[in-house]
DNA sequence: CGCATCCAAATCGCATACAATACGCTTCTT
DNA sequence: AAGAAGCGTATTGTATGCGATTTGGATGCG
């Protein structure tokens, strides 16, 4: 006798089911921490997950294993799996790896976006500055929405995926080391970016995006001014302690 | 009734057992793709594989999974996995994330390495010298695993992985569209890309690995020079019947 | 003889069952 | 009472079983 029903019917709005459950359930989770529902270091035990979900622990199985090829989820062997928990050093990392591949997006996009891909960028833009000073989490969203579109209309599959991994562990390295409330990504120099694209000015556009990228990483990794290390090292211990270091 | 300890045990050479069994089932088919044990467009049924590698399905599904994420299999939903056979313009697509991806790695190293890398490295080009006309296999692997010594130096994990997963992907991409005999890599532009970095001339480094990476590109996707899609499209069905095409 | 339909074998998707390991707690010893 | 050892529980690692979906082929009909 099958056990679900209970948990996916019960929510207000029903997502649909695209795919498989497996695809599902890595979703979900993928989501929840982006979301910052788990926060960094939360343990993430198979079974509750897989009750919660209405499914069984192979498929949570299955879907943390991706997540931890993927740096959202640290895996230690017989010991289970937590939401990762970046150090500085690998968010310098990240945030390198990330400046080259947008080099290669706005490299390949330069010159070469049809009417309709341009439209599409230009609402988004106008969709980010409503949401500008209201809604913090929403602003946020749309921002890393907007380097994402550009990955896809690379239609270099391989980049599409390196950009979406590396905007979450961004992500989550940004509710790590982020100031409180910087909005992420400066609308203006998105429309900047636009308008090197569409001139065709793949050199302008390229230091566009470096220089956007690195205030992006400034606001966040280089943040804890002083005594970085420091804070880094003490949060894992405020938060054994029940304290809320934030 | 466990059924294992035949195919372990037969081998000449023992691997050792690193890590999880699901991890040396994921690293044993990988390999087995790699060095093109296992062809592309080959189907890999999950009960033949755990059969033959002493595992239950569970593990093999696992790894196929992951292998999946790579690109080095596709994974059709209900109706199993094959090796991954690349298009030309999958293949190109890669071929640009890999540029881009070393570009930073050796900016990363130009002027950094330590005396004990540059020998390491050194001693890896030696190495290749002397594999270069004899045993193809062995030159090529060599070749690759220059660029993954490359990769590991810079210390960046991400950077790591991605070098990683682009190489496996080359070699699959080689295999199918390669040229016969080309030795993939010169060697003698990896001492040009070492001289650069011990000189800490990055632009040079960048410069000659760019080059590099285009011949071996050319090499490879632009190989069919008339009628490449003929060739592309005839492939699999040369193989469905039985005839070797190359 | 060609074509549609139905059936059976193969294979996947997922849940469940069992084994192994790690952690915390009690208890025994000194 | 403090420390160590043993045990019980909780959680992970792996195998297996059952239902669902697809595939190739046999059968019957036009």
């Amino acid at each position: 006798m099958p056990n679900q029903m209970s948990a996916k019917a019960s929510g207000a709005h029903r997502a649909e089911p695209k795919g498989s459950r497996a695809q599902s359930v890595y979703r979900a989770i993928r989501r929840a921490i982006i979301e910052q529902a788990l926060r960094p270091g939360m343990k993430l035990p198979e079974d509750s997950i897989g009750e919660q979900l209405g499914v069984s622990r192979t498929l949570v199985r299955e879907a943390l294993g991706r997540l931890s090829v993927e740096g959202l989820v640290e895996l230690k062997p017989n010991k289970g799996a937590s939401v990762a928990y970046p150090t500085l050093e690998e968010a310098r990392d990240v945030f390198d790896v990330r400046r080259s591949l947008e080099r290669l997006v706005v490299q390949s996009l330069a010159g070469r976006l049809t009417a309709q891909q341009v439209t599409t960028l230009e609402t988004h833009v106008r969709l980010e500055d409503e949401a500008q000073g209201r809604d913090g989490p929403e602003s946020i969203r749309l921002a890393g929405e907007f380097h994402i579109l550009l990955s896809e209309m690379t239609g270099n599959a391989l980049l599409d995926r390196y950009v979406q991994e590396v905007s979450s562990r961004c992500s989550l390295i940004l509710a790590l080391y982020g100031r409180p409330h910087s909005s992420e990504c400066a609308v203006s120099e998105h429309r900047q970016l636009i308008e090197a694209l569409k001139r065709g000015d793949a050199e302008e556009a390229m230091a566009v995006m470096d220089h956007h990228l690195e205030a992006v990483a400034a606001r966040a990794v280089l943040a804890p001014r002083n005594s970085a290390d420091i804070r880094d090292l003490l949060a894992p211990f405020a938060r054994k302690e029940g304290l809320k270091s934030s």
